[in-house]
DNA sequence: AGTGGTCTAGACCATGCGGTCTAGACCTAA
DNA sequence: TTAGGTCTAGACCGCATGGTCTAGACCACT
């Protein structure tokens, strides 16, 4: 019995192992769902651990044994959602796109965000709010699963630059901010409830982007 | 001195004496940067009181006594930086604008917005997380000195359409919403360490907005 | 000098936090 | 059956929180 605190003595509890498939919140519905609940709710420092164990009925042993630490579970959470976002822009991939029609596939970006974010507006504000952490927090929380979406996307306006398809006078880094801003706003700009109207906003509010409010 | 007890019994605070030339906190202006800090880098729940009072030097006894509780002192500050920000926009009144000129109108308060941004970020980023706290929080903060910005703005916006200037085919709501969200991430599009080079990065974004990224 | 009232300092309180620890249920292999 | 190992439940810990309370400094007035 007394071997069981030397074993213990992990100490350095394995991040790596709460992402992908081996992912324990996988298994546990319940807590998945009352992380999100608090971690979109309140900044990661100010969840309450507590809380989210009371809302999904896991026992704080359970927890501390699978997660490691409260930073472990927020890790294993934004795993998921970010699989859960990527798998909304996988069918993209698929899809025979111009990569040269720049507004054509930004039109089909903006859908895809836009899925997301009624799927599930929670997990959209998590996704947003992660950029707005800390940088040592986002270097300590993605070193296990970096998905670098808008260093991507800068790389990816800086080359449409030379095509035309942009005016040349704007800096493509300020292009490419916009646009991020603007994304991470979506659920603000269309709130209709009528889903046939959402995406019809959602277009509009791209023809903004590519040609602003100026009547003719 | 058994009677202090029965004095001290008011228990309702007035939380509008806050507000105004009376407010407390124009005397503590170590005090009044310390929440600056404080309140801007946390959720108004989640700032410590006691790292305010330990930045600041006040003893948590005066604090209670002039501002009641945490939301008394969160209400006082909030009063200052509104008039602050509102300090950077009355100059546009008195100056002569053309009313139904928008766009020069938008490019005034776009470069009120910027001085502002500027001046302290921390207060940019006050004055925009209080209009993304929850609709009860807000309630009862702004019972003491509303400043309904964006009420006004739409409905100047719903006013200048008519003249044709704003491409019709959009919603009101959608360009004012739109406009809003520009404005409010205005700190994240205009990051050149050159003052110069900042006014004019905010001009280019007032030419997104009015004529869209497109190449011609 | 004495009095009523305002303001300050900081000890003190209950509460809730993240995290630890242990007893034991449960499982599997020998 | 038994021993090793995994997992769960929840009591418990130290700490920080927002807020209360009191002793007394200070001030203006009589």
């Amino acid at each position: 019995m007394a071997f069981r605190e030397v074993f213990r003595m992990k100490k350095h509890f394995d991040y790596s192992a709460l992402i992908g498939e081996s992912n324990p919140l996988l298994r546990y519905p319940e807590l998945l769902d009352a992380a999100i609940d608090e971690f979109s709710a309140k900044s990661c420092e100010d969840a309450s651990l507590n809380e989210i164990l009371k809302k999904s009925g896991m026992s704080k042993g359970s927890l501390y044994h699978h997660f490691g630490d409260k930073f472990g579970l927020y890790v294993a959470m934004m795993d998921i959602i970010v699989q859960k976002k990527l798998s909304y822009f996988y069918p993209l991939l698929s899809e025979e796109l111009d990569t040269d029609d720049f507004f054509g596939i930004l039109k089909r970006v903006m859908k895809a965000t836009l899925e997301f974010v009624l799927a599930d507006e929670r997990m959209h504000h998590l996704s947003v709010r992660v950029m707005e952490e800390s940088a040592e927090f986002r270097k300590r929380a993605f070193e296990f699963f970096v998905p670098d979406y808008f260093q991507a996307l800068r790389a990816y306006i800086r080359y449409v630059m030379e095509s035309g398809q942009i005016d040349t006078r704007y800096p493509p880094e300020l292009v490419a901010k916009f646009i991020e801003i603007v994304l991470a706003n979506l659920d603000k700009l269309v709130t209709d409830p009528e889903p046939d109207k959402r995406l019809e906003t959602a277009n509009q509010v791209l023809d903004i982007i590519q040609h602003g409010i100026a009547g003719k």
